[in-house]
DNA sequence: AACCCCAATTGACAAATATCAAGAATGTTT
DNA sequence: AAACATTCTTGATATTTGTCAATTGGGGTT
């Protein structure tokens, strides 16, 4: 599909600053498609072909070593992966798959290099999201590193709560092996580790997660804006 | 210290495409330091004021939650570090302190984001340099989420040995209590997974490790160039 | 309602890792 | 060389996490 002109995308800021004609031009290369869930859009050691935006949907980066599987991320709409490997032409290091109905846009990485060439201020929008995507790296990083699992769930929800409007209560944005897998544990591990937090006031009721006790979580959480803040 | 013109910061890639007029303001504005050993030169949640190389020595970037600190990485010659903060002008994730004796080079983030804001070609390289900041992180957070401490371990050191030159002999870059920090891992537990990897040919002798058998340490270890390989 | 399917939970156990305490090895100072 | 401090290693034990198997508990379908 092709002369596609998503306003939500022209307003992301990577492609706020880029002129009407560049913006077009990459548009008229890119395709826009719909894919239902659980499709492998990319995988790790491929050559890095797209840079790819979630239009619609939710899209899993995962990685497989060692006989081991691990989500590393998910993508919610309007965001973009892969950008590092399309910009440095080298193959990706994580695979995705779409984890529901999702409308994808896909931008050959060619054009890409080509608009960062020729355009300055996508140049310097570039650096900004690339940044920003290095510290939310190193976030996770260091959540791994200095937390244990349950410690990583409970500033997990706390993370949700404050995202979600602080209702009391929380949306959680996947199944529970996904988010055991983001939270780098087993599903069963995750279990155990909703009971652990049951006595600070967590009540799991299926998908949706009460917190009874705000308070006392954040005191067993010990939220690191360092770790845990979007923004920063 | 002042006017300063060191060549191999000249001909990084990040500077070697700059003006000279831009690099000379650069590091008129700039600071060479000599510093001790295990001197703190930054701590994580500090407004990014300079950003730094390292020109002779070693530092670790560190960090700090939940009462436990891990080292996230080691910055040798001739490296930068934290210039995603410096570019986003936000506060820094790690903290970095001298491993030994070291010669720094401090730029004022602000001469920094002028450079970045005047120079489309410093620009560029800023990208390409941030995309391999970030696939560095990727890896290492796949390293942690998808190997077992011997794994880890054994993967490090012939990652050693290949950019040693592949002698038969590790050269540690760092006392073992770092080194644990490093892989993820407590110094007691290091010891022990030095022990497993005995029987794949690994001896260890004080700093030096001797690689007696690559080729069943390679079979134990797995290497994966989506997580080794320091080039992709 | 009966059935099935799948996600989720639970229990029992095993593996990996951390902690604490002691001892060995190493290098440095005197 | 002796004394000292430091790093490293080892043993015993506890905690954390993973694995396997069985069971529970909805959400759909027929």
């Amino acid at each position: 599909m092709r002369i596609v002109d998503l306003p939500e995308i022209r307003q992301l800021s990577l492609f706020d600053s880029m002129s009407d004609e560049s913006f077009s031009e990459l548009m008229n290369a890119a395709y826009l498609q719909n894919f239902p869930a659980q499709v492998d859009l990319l995988h790790e050691g491929d050559n890095a072909d797209f840079l790819f935006f979630v239009v619609e949907g939710c899209v899993e980066l995962y990685a497989n070593a060692n006989g081991r599987e691990g989500v590393l991320a998910l993508v919610r709409p309007v965001g973009s992966f892969i950008l590092a490997a399309v910009l440095r032409n080298e193959v990706y290091l994580m695979s995705a798959r779409t984890s529901q109905k999702s409308r994808i846009l896909m931008i050959p990485a060619q054009n890409i290099r080509d608009a960062f060439k020729r355009d300055d201020a996508f140049a310097r929008a570039i650096v900004l999201e690339l940044a920003g995507y290095f510290r939310a790296v190193v976030k996770e990083y260091k959540d791994l590193r200095l937390r244990t699992g349950v410690e990583r769930l409970a500033n997990r929800l706390l993370k949700y709560h404050i995202t979600q409007g602080a209702p009391g209560f929380v949306q959680l944005p996947c199944d529970k092996k996904t988010l055991a897998s983001i939270l780098g544990m087993t599903p069963e591990n995750l279990s155990r580790a909703f009971g652990t937090l049951k006595p600070y006031g967590v009540d799991v009721v299926g998908q949706k997660v009460v917190l009874g006790d705000v308070a006392s979580l954040t005191v067993l959480a010990k939220p690191n804006p360092l770790i845990d803040d979007p923004s920063t």
